[in-house]
RNA sequence: GGCGACGUAGCUCAGCUGGUGAGAGCGCCCGACUCAUAAUCGGGAGGUCGACAGUUCGAAUCUGUCCGUCGCUACCA
């Protein structure tokens, strides 16, 4: 566009590398950020997006355990299958890195180092439940007993899933270990604490200050600081993880990753910048006046973003605040949220193998729970795909590359004399463009996605009044100018899919050239139009559910 | 228990700071067309906006209560 390029932080949620992730992490974090990057891009603003994996906490180390391998087994396995759904859906990372990289262990070293000098962290004794079997201390949820209240036998540290209220784990009747059932013992241990209650008046300024971010975000994070914000503990007795860079503190403890995993957005834009050879150029995301970053999270994330994220950053210094935090809700499958790990939902790998990229990439986007939680299924899915993508859009292309072909000599058509309608039509499709251009700068992504579909309808509409097809045999040259203007809107209508279809988009970048920003791309008359093969398969949805299982 | 959100046509969802007779997509019915992946286009039917009470000249939109669903509750990330 005519505007200056903006740099743009695209942060993406850390995948935790604990298992597979699931189709609501994807149109929840990765799927959306990718759309917007990619539009970002192409109106031409200087787009860095990173994320990673987050390899560090607890439950890689559970699971470790559960299977006779080390954590890094475990965190391996799980980025290599992140990082081959990245490439099968062609999400654009500039850096998809790790956590369990030396450089991000050197960034986080030096936040937790600057805030501890500054003041904002502190050292503190407490008390906590230890595994004498397994030998490690225990993370709340990680012991089992008797709920004081209820007398439920399997209530955990945290909380009571019969009667729901929340406990300490002093509070358990017979309480065990739910690694090796052994009875857990109280010992006493040094953590480190980041001092939240430090910034709640500057965060609570800072939020009322936001303007266009979602309500429930801003809801949601008020509400946080009006309860009061508390210091957290941010280092943990666990051997795997990023180590804490005070002398004498013990080989026993690391950083906990909520404070370590946040840094990432850090790390990796430092270790993009030293991959280009410019150890400098991530400053230009980070401290540039003129920056925007934006972060897209599900909203179980929302206040290590909004407020724990903002208070290191305010803590440490001179670097940039979130823009913009546009939380999604829940992706829910038939009403209940998705969890791999509990078996609802389709994972990432399972959506893959059932349908094409651009068709699960269209059908989350145009089901993105921007504002409230959003039930989807395979049927959906496939309904989407169907009914939507390959009948409006899919069946658009097809048809007017046939016409083109068929009644054009194989070519693209010289403009010719057009008609009102004719102009009106292609104006029709540059203002789309235009109000698209601005829905997913607000990072309205269905509503722009529908501003596509609709201009492909107008499309069809314009085609069932012209008629070219008769006009090929009773006006040859007006049937050839109708053409060339269907297919000149059709150039148009495809930019504002692009950055939601990028598979069917390199194929039309082969037959109509390239994407080379924002606006309707020229068409030089005389380029050859092959018969065209179609752009998306329609799903079999009783093959799906006879066949292939996920 | 506390906090937050949600409950709008068959389905999935929009409806911002209250005010043209309540919207979109898909599905359904009728019609047109046949270039196109039985695709497309036009028209239509369909909702007491969870329930009740209140504020107001006027509420889906504000307040309260209730019912239902869900999430979070800070040592899972």
């Amino acid at each position: 566009m005519s505007t200056p390029p903006v740099p743009i932080l695209v942060a993406v949620a850390w995948p935790y590398a604990s298992g597979s992730r699931h189709l609501g992490h994807l149109a929840g974090a990765y799927l959306p950020a990718d759309v917007f990057a990619r539009f970002q891009r192409l109106a031409g603003n200087r787009v860095l997006m990173v994320s990673g994996s987050d390899v560090h906490g607890t439950p890689i180390t559970v699971r470790a355990d559960a299977e006779g391998v080390t954590p890094a087994e475990i965190a391996d396995r799980y980025h290599a299958e992140f990082l081959d759904a990245w490439e099968r859906l062609a999400i654009t990372w500039d850096c998809y890195t790790s956590t369990g990289t030396e450089n991000h262990g050197a960034v986080t070293h030096d936040m937790f180092l600057r805030l501890l000098e500054k003041g904002h962290i502190d050292r503190r004794t407490g008390e906590q439940f230890f595994d004498v079997e397994a030998g490690r201390f225990l993370p709340d949820r990680y012991i089992e007993g008797t709920c004081p209240h209820c007398g439920y036998a399997e209530a955990r540290g945290d909380q009571c899933e019969d009667c729901g209220r929340t406990l300490d784990p002093e509070e358990l009747l017979g309480p065990r270990s739910k690694i090796t059932g052994a009875e857990p013992e109280v010992r006493s241990t040094d953590h480190f604490y980041l001092r939240l209650s430090d910034f709640e008046e500057s965060l609570g300024a800072w939020l009322d200050g936001r303007e266009g971010w979602r309500r429930h975000v801003l809801n949601f994070s008020k509400g946080w600081i009006e309860e009061g914000l508390q210091d957290r503990a941010i280092t943990r007795d666990l051997d795997w993880g990023i180590t804490v860079p005070v002398d004498g503190f013990g080989d026993d403890k690391r950083i906990y990753v909520w404070f370590e995993a946040v840094i990432g957005y850090l790390s990796a834009a430092k270790e993009w910048a030293r991959r280009q050879g410019d150890p400098e150029a991530w400053r230009d995301w980070w401290e540039g006046d003129d920056a925007r970053s934006v972060y897209f999270i599900g909203k179980d994330n929302i206040p290590f973003h909004t407020i724990i994220w903002p208070a290191m950053l305010t803590g440490y210094g001179d670097l940039n605040l979130p823009t913009d935090v546009p939380a999604n809700q829940y992706l829910t499958f038939k009403g209940g949220k998705a969890s791999a790990s509990r078996g609802v939902g389709l994972t990432i790998g399972e959506g893959l193998r059932l349908f094409e990229p651009d068709a699960l990439r269209y059908a989350l986007a145009a089901s993105f729970p921007e504002q409230s939680d959003t039930d989807i299924s395979v049927e959906e899915i496939a309904r989407r795909t169907n009914d939507e993508l390959v009948a409006t859009w899919g069946n658009l292309v097809n048809r007017v590359l046939s016409m083109v072909n068929a009644m054009c000599d194989g070519v693209v058509p010289e403009p010719g004399d057009r008609t009102d309608a004719d102009l009106a039509l292609l104006a029709g499709v540059d203002a789309a463009l235009v109000t698209a251009a601005d829905q997913i700068d607000r990072v309205e992504l269905r509503a722009a996605l529908r501003t596509a579909m609709e201009a492909a309808a107008e499309v069809n509409a314009y085609l069932n009044v012209t008629e070219p097809w008769k006009l090929a045999r009773t006006d040859p040259d007006r049937a050839r100018v109708v053409l060339g203007t269907a297919l000149d809107a059709v150039n148009g209508v495809r930019v504002a899919f692009s950055p939601y279809l990028p598979f069917s988009s390199s194929v039309l970048e082969e037959v109509l050239g390239p994407v080379e920003g924002w606006h309707r791309p020229e068409l030089s008359p005389g380029r050859p139009i092959d018969k065209p093969t179609p752009l998306f398969a329609k799903v079999d949805l009783e093959a799906l559910e006879s066949g292939e299982p996920g």
